[in-house]
RNA sequence: GGGCGACUAACUCAAUUGGUAGAGUGCCACCCUUACAAGGUGGAAGUUACAGGUUCAAGUCCUGUGUCGCCCA
C-alpha cells in the first residue's frame, strides 16, 4: 500500500466492477423497499456542482438502504428538454449555415437524435464518477417510446375529461423561437428605460397618453381613463384620433385606470397586454393584432412601419411622433421587462391559440396530499412555497412552437374539427372519420411529459411489477428552484391517475453557489466543474475552460484575475468520496451552499487519515485471519460502545435528511476515537512483550472487527476508499460477500456500557500533555509523576502504566500523600496529577499557567453563582439541570482551592 | 407592493423541545515518535448584525432596525 491515498485509476476500476456485478439492480427479495428517481438532468447537459450535490445525498441514503437489506431502485435517466436541446442544435446548424426551416421539421428531428447520440451520454458517464449507484438497466429517456405513450396516454385522458382544452388567448411569446411558454418560464427583470408622453387628439384638444411602450399604439383600440376622474369625465364615450394612423379610437371608462400613474389616461392594446387584454373583454373592443410570429410589425400596421422589429419600430415612433408634434416628452422610468429564460428574448404577450390544462382542482387536491402529510416536505417551512403557489396557480399552458418533444395527439379534419386520441388509426375508429386529418403541428411542454417520471419509468400505464413495488417512491432529492416546475406537477398528476403521492417525503436543498456566495455561472467565469475537483485541473487549464467562449470578452481579464487569486495553483486532484463528504458537509438544510474548495482539502486529508490507519493494521495482521473471539479488555469495550452511539446517530440523521451531521459523526468517530485513540491503545498493546499471543489475536480481532464495520459505516459516504480498502483485507475479514456494497451494515454491539474510566485515563494523559507541552519540556525527555493515593486513579494508573508511559513519556509512577515534592499539577476529577519541577519547570511559568487556568475557573464559577444564587432559578429550572450545576459549581470550586492553593506554594518556593 | 431566507471565530459552516456557543480550514508553539507532515501534541481566537421585549435562562421565542439574497406580482 502507498504512503498516501491516491484515488485515480481506483475509482473507475471499482464502479466497472459495481455494475458489471449487478450490484445497482433491485434484488426482488426484500420487502422492505427503498426507491428514488433521479431529477432528469437534461439529455445533452452535463454535470454541475448542483447535481454533484445531489447526486451525492441520494447515493449515500441508496447505498445505506441497500446495506440495510432493503430493496432498493434507484431509477436513472435523462430528460429530453425541449427548448434547451432544440436551441443547442439549431445554434451548431447556424454554424453550417443551415437552420431549421431550411430543413424541414423531419430532417431536424433527425439531427437532433444525431445530437443526442453524440453529446447525450456526458452527464450520464460523470454520474459514474460520482459513484452514483444506479440502476442502468432501467434508464428512461423521456422521448423513449413507451415514455411517449404515457404522455399521450395521459394528456388523451385529461382531454376526455374536460380537463385540457384549446384557448385563444393572450399567452408569453418568444418571437427569436416563435414559439409560446408557461408563466414560469418568463423572467421578469426590471431593467431601465423611459416613459413617453403622447398627444391623442380630439375635437376639443387632446389627451395624453403616458406609455412604456409607444410603437404598441399602432394596435391600441380605445383610451381608457378612470370612471371618477374629474379630468376626464366629458371625454368618455367620445373619440380620439390614434397618431401615426388615420383610425379613430374611443374614450373608455374603467376602475382598473390608476388615476394617479402617468397622466391618468391609459392607451388600450388588448391583443398586446394582459391588462389591456381583461380591458378589452369588458368592453367589447377588437383585438387588433400588429405582430408576425417573429416579433415584426405585420400588415396591421401602417406600411412604413411593418416587418420592423418592435425596438427599431419604437424608435422610428417616436421620431414621427416628435416631428408630428405629437410627443410631449419623455422621463427615465425603471420597468420589469419579460424575457425569456433560455434565450433572454424580450417576450411578447401574442394572441394565438394554444392547449391549456385545468389546474385548480388539480392543485387542490395536490395541497390535500401535504396537508394531511402524506408527503412531508423537508425542511418543512417549503411547504409554505409550495401551498402560496397552488392557491394562485393558473391554467397552464402547455402547447410549444417546437419540433422537439411530444406531438400533441390530436388531429384536425378538413374543418378544423379536432379530435384527440392516442394515434391517427385510434380517431379515425373512435370517431369514423375518413377524410384527411392533419396532425397537430405543436409538441408538449417539456413539464408536462417530465411530470409523470416517477411512474412513467416504472412502465406505467402497464401495471408492472416495478410499479406495484416501487411506487410511490420514497423520497424526492431536488432544489426549491423547480418546486413550482416540477415538484407540484408531478404531485398533482400522480395524485389524479395513480391516486398516490409521487413520494413520501421530498428534501429540498440549497443551491450551490462559489465561495462567496455568488451564483455560478459562465459569464461570472466562477464555475467549478465537479469532475475538475476530483481530478484535480492545473490554473493554466482552469482559465482557458473559464474564459472560451465568453459573450462578453472583456469579462477575460478579471475572471483570468480571479482565478488566479482563489486557486494560485489549479485544483489539485482529491477524488470522489472527498467531493462528496464535502457535499454531504454541505447539505444543513440551509438555501445557499457556499462550495469552498479548501474544504474539499480537508476531506482528502480525512480519506488519507482512513488509508493510513488501514496501513497500520496490515502492517499488525500480516498473513492473520480474524477468529471469532474478540478481546473484551476496557479499551476495546470502550471503543465499541462509542462506535454504537456514532452507528445510531449516523443512521439517525442520514434518515433525518441531515447529510452534514452524520458526516461529521463519521469523521469524529474515525478520526478522533477509532485513530487518535483507539488505534495508539492497540499500537501498544500489539508491541507489548507481556501481553500473550492468545491475547494479541483477541486484540486483533477486535480491531479487525470494528475496523470493518467501521469501513461498512463510512461504505455509503465514501464508497470507493472503503471498497478499495475492505477488497485488500477481505481475507484478513474473512468475509463471503462480494463486495462491501452489498454487505450487511453493522448493527450495534452488544453488551459494552459507557467506560468512564477510560474517559479518565484520557484526561489524565490529556494533562500531562498539556504541561508537557505548555512548560515546552522536551518530548524526549522521560518524566515522573506523583499521583496522591486515590484508589480509584490508583488502579486506573497502575493497570494502565503502559499506555502512560507510551503516550506522554512518563517512565514512572509514584504514589504518595506526603513529601510531594514542588510540581506541576493536573487536576483530573478530584485527583492531582503532580509533575515535578525539578529540572525541567520554571516555577514562574507554573505559575503563569495556573492563573490563567485560575481566571477561567472564576468566570465559570460566577456564572454558576448567580443561577444558583437566583431563587427563581432553582424554582422553575428542571431539576436534573440544577443538579448538574451544582455538581459543576463544587468541582469548579474545588478546581479553585487546589489552583490558588498550588500558586501560593509556588510563589513562596520562588522567594 | 406581498412572501421567504441569511447575518455565529479570519474564511466555509454547525448548535436537538430555550439550559451558558462547536467543527474544518487558516493562525501560534513544539515535534519528521516505523499508519499518516494530506501527520502528531498543545494553544489562541466569538458583545452570535443592531436595538428592545418575553423568560429563572435567548444564538434559539416575539417586535423593530440595518445589510445582503431569493421568489411572486
Amino acid at each position: 500500500m502507498k504512503k498516501t491515498y491516491n484515488p485515480k485509476n481506483l475509482e473507475k476500476k471499482w464502479y466497472r466492477f459495481w455494475e458489471k456485478s449487478g450490484f445497482f439492480k433491485p434484488t426482488y427479495k426484500s420487502k422492505k423497499t427503498f426507491s428514488i428517481m433521479i431529477p432528469p438532468p437534461n439529455v445533452t447537459g452535463s454535470l454541475h456542482m448542483g447535481h454533484g450535490f445531489q447526486n451525492t445525498l441520494m447515493d449515500i441514503m441508496t447505498r445505506l438502504k441497500r446495506m440495510q437489506q432493503y430493496d432498493v431502485l434507484w431509477q436513472v435517466g435523462t430528460d429530453h428538454a425541449g427548448i434547451a436541446t432544440q436551441l443547442v442544435v439549431e445554434r451548431k446548424l447556424e454554424g453550417e449555415g443551415k437552420t431549421r426551416e431550411s430543413l424541414g421539421r423531419s430532417k431536424f428531428e433527425k439531427e437532433i437524435w444525431k445530437w443526442k447520440k453524440y453529446s447525450g451520454n456526458t452527464i450520464t458517464k460523470q454520474l459514474r464518477r460520482l459513484g452514483s449507484s444506479v440502476d442502468w438497466s432501467t434508464e428512461k429517456f423521456t422521448m423513449d417510446a413507451d415514455f411517449s405513450n404515457a404522455v399521450s396516454e395521459v394528456f388523451c385522458k385529461l382531454y376526455d375529461e374536460g380537463l385540457i382544452y384549446k384557448g385563444y388567448r393572450l399567452v408569453n411569446w418568444d418571437p427569436s423561437l416563435k414559439t409560446a411558454l408557461s408563466d414560469l418560464e418568463v423572467s421578469n427583470e426590471e431593467e431601465s428605460s423611459f416613459i413617453w408622453n403622447i398627444k391623442y387628439e380630439h375635437d376639443t384638444g387632446h389627451l395624453t397618453v403616458a406609455t412604456t411602450r409607444p410603437e404598441t399604439l399602432l394596435g391600441d383600440m380605445a383610451v381608457a381613463v378612470n370612471p371618477k376622474d374629474k379630468r376626464y369625465k366629458k371625454l368618455i364615450g367620445k373619440t380620439v384620433k390614434l397618431p401615426l394612423t388615420d383610425r379613430e379610437i374611443p374614450v373608455i371608462a374603467d376602475d382598473y385606470v390608476d388615476m394617479s400613474f402617468g397622466t391618468g389616461c391609459l392607451k388600450v392594446t388588448p391583443a398586446h397586454d394582459f391588462n389591456d387584454f381583461e380591458i378589452g373583454k369588458r368592453h367589447k373592443l377588437e383585438f387588433l393584432n400588429i405582430l408576425n410570429k417573429d416579433g415584426t410589425l405585420n400588415e396591421n400596421a401602417p406600411r412604413k412601419y411593418q416587418n420592423l422589429k418592435m425596438l427599431e419600430a419604437r424608435k422610428i415612433i417616436i421620431e414621427d411622433l416628435d416631428q408630428a408634434n405629437l410627443l410631449e416628452g419623455s422621463e427615465k422610468h425603471k420597468l420589469a421587462i419579460p424575457r425569456g429564460e433560455r434565450t433572454g428574448e424580450i417576450l411578447e404577450p401574442y394572441l394565438t391559440e394554444q392547449w391549456y390544462l385545468k389546474t385548480k382542482n388539480l392543485a387542490q387536491e395536490a395541497s390535500k396530499l401535504v396537508r394531511k402529510g402524506k408527503i412531508q416536505f423537508v425542511p418543512k417551512n417549503w411547504e409554505k412555497t409550495f401551498f402560496n403557489w397552488m392557491k394562485d396557480i393558473e391554467d397552464w399552458c402547455i402547447s410549444r412552437q417546437l419540433w422537439w418533444g411530444h406531438r400533441i395527439p390530436a388531429w384536425y379534419d378538413e374543418n378544423k374539427k379536432v379530435y384527440v386520441g392516442k394515434s391517427e388509426a385510434e380517431v379515425r375508429k373512435k370517431n369514423k372519420v375518413s377524410g384527411t386529418l392533419t396532425r397537430d403541428e405543436d409538441v408538449l411542454d417539456t413539464w408536462f411529459s417530465s411530470q409523470l417520471w416517477t411512474f412513467a419509468t416504472l412502465g406505467w400505464p402497464k401495471k408492472t411489477k416495478q410499479l406495484t413495488k416501487f411506487h410511490p417512491t420514497s423520497i424526492l432529492v431536488t432544489g426549491f428552484d423547480i418546486i413550482f416546475f416540477w415538484v407540484s406537477r408531478m404531485i398533482m398528476i400522480s395524485q389524479k391517475f395513480l391516486k398516490e403521492p409521487p413520494f413520501k417525503k421530498i428534501f429540498i436543498h440549497g443551491l450551490v453557489r462559489d465561495s462567496e456566495g455568488q451564483k455560478m455561472s459562465k459569464s461570472k467565469g466562477n464555475i467549478i466543474d465537479p469532475i475538475d475537483v476530483i481530478d484535480g485541473i492545473p490554473l493554466k487549464t482552469l482559465i482557458a475552460k473559464r474564459t472560451e467562449n465568453l459573450i462578453v470578452p472583456s469579462l477575460r481579464e478579471k475572471i483570468e484575475r480571479a482565478t488566479k487569486k482563489e486557486f494560485p495553483s489549479g485544483i489539485p486532484s482529491f477524488g470522489t468520496d472527498a467531493l462528496r463528504l464535502t457535499f454531504a458537509s454541505l447539505a444543513s438544510g440551509s438555501r445557499d451552499i457556499n462550495f469552498d474548495v479548501k474544504r474539499v482539502e480537508g476531506y482528502r486529508n480525512f480519506c488519507n487519515k482512513l488509508w493510513n490507519a488501514s496501513r497500520f493494521i496490515k502492517l499488525q495482521c500480516k498473513g492473520y485471519k480474524k477468529s471469532k473471539k474478540l478481546s473484551d479488555d476496557q479499551i476495546d469495550k470502550w471503543v465499541r460502545s462509542e462506535f454504537n452511539k456514532s452507528l445510531k446517530n449516523y443512521v439517525d440523521h442520514i434518515d433525518n435528511s441531515r447529510f452534514d451531521l452524520a458526516t461529521q459523526v463519521l469523521y469524529e468517530f474515525i478520526w478522533e476515537k477509532f485513530c487518535d485513540w483507539y488505534i495508539e491503545f492497540c499500537k501498544i498493546r500489539l508491541n507489548d512483550q507481556s501481553i500473550s499471543n492468545t491475547e494479541k489475536a483477541q486484540i486483533k480481532n477486535s480491531l479487525l472487527d470494528i475496523f470493518e464495520k467501521t469501513l461498512k459505516l463510512a461504505h455509503p459516504m465514501m464508497p470507493f476508499i472503503t471498497e478499495e480498502i475492505w477488497q485488500s483485507f477481505k481475507e484478513t475479514f474473512n468475509a463471503k460477500e462480494k463486495s462491501i456494497m452489498v454487505s450487511d451494515f453493522p448493527a450495534k454491539y452488544l453488551g459494552v456500557s459507557d467506560l468512564k474510566n477510560i474517559e479518565s485515563l484520557k484526561s489524565v494523559i490529556s494533562g500531562i500533555r498539556n504541561i508537557r507541552s505548555e512548560m515546552l519540556i522536551s518530548p524526549k525527555k522521560d518524566i515522573t509523576i506523583i499521583v496522591e493515593k486515590n484508589k480509584t486513579i490508583k488502579n486506573l494508573l497502575e493497570r494502565n502504566k503502559n499506555y502512560l508511559l507510551n503516550l506522554t513519556r512518563v517512565k514512572k509512577i509514584d504514589f504518595l500523600d506526603k513529601n510531594i515534592p514542588p510540581s506541576a499539577i493536573s487536576l483530573v476529577g478530584g485527583t492531582k496529577i503532580h509533575i515535578p519541577l525539578q529540572g525541567l519547570i520554571d516555577p514562574q511559568s507554573e505559575i503563569e499557567r495556573n492563573q490563567k487556568n485560575l481566571e477561567k475557573f472564576n468566570k465559570s464559577l460566577q456564572g454558576l453563582k448567580n443561577q444558583l444564587d437566583n431563587k427563581k432559578f432553582l424554582l422553575n429550572a428542571p431539576r436534573t439541570l440544577i443538579q448538574d450545576r451544582k455538581r459543576n459549581l463544587k468541582d469548579i470550586t474545588q478546581k479553585i482551592i487546589t489552583t490558588e492553593k498550588h500558586i501560593k506554594t509556588l510563589k513562596k518556593l520562588k522567594n
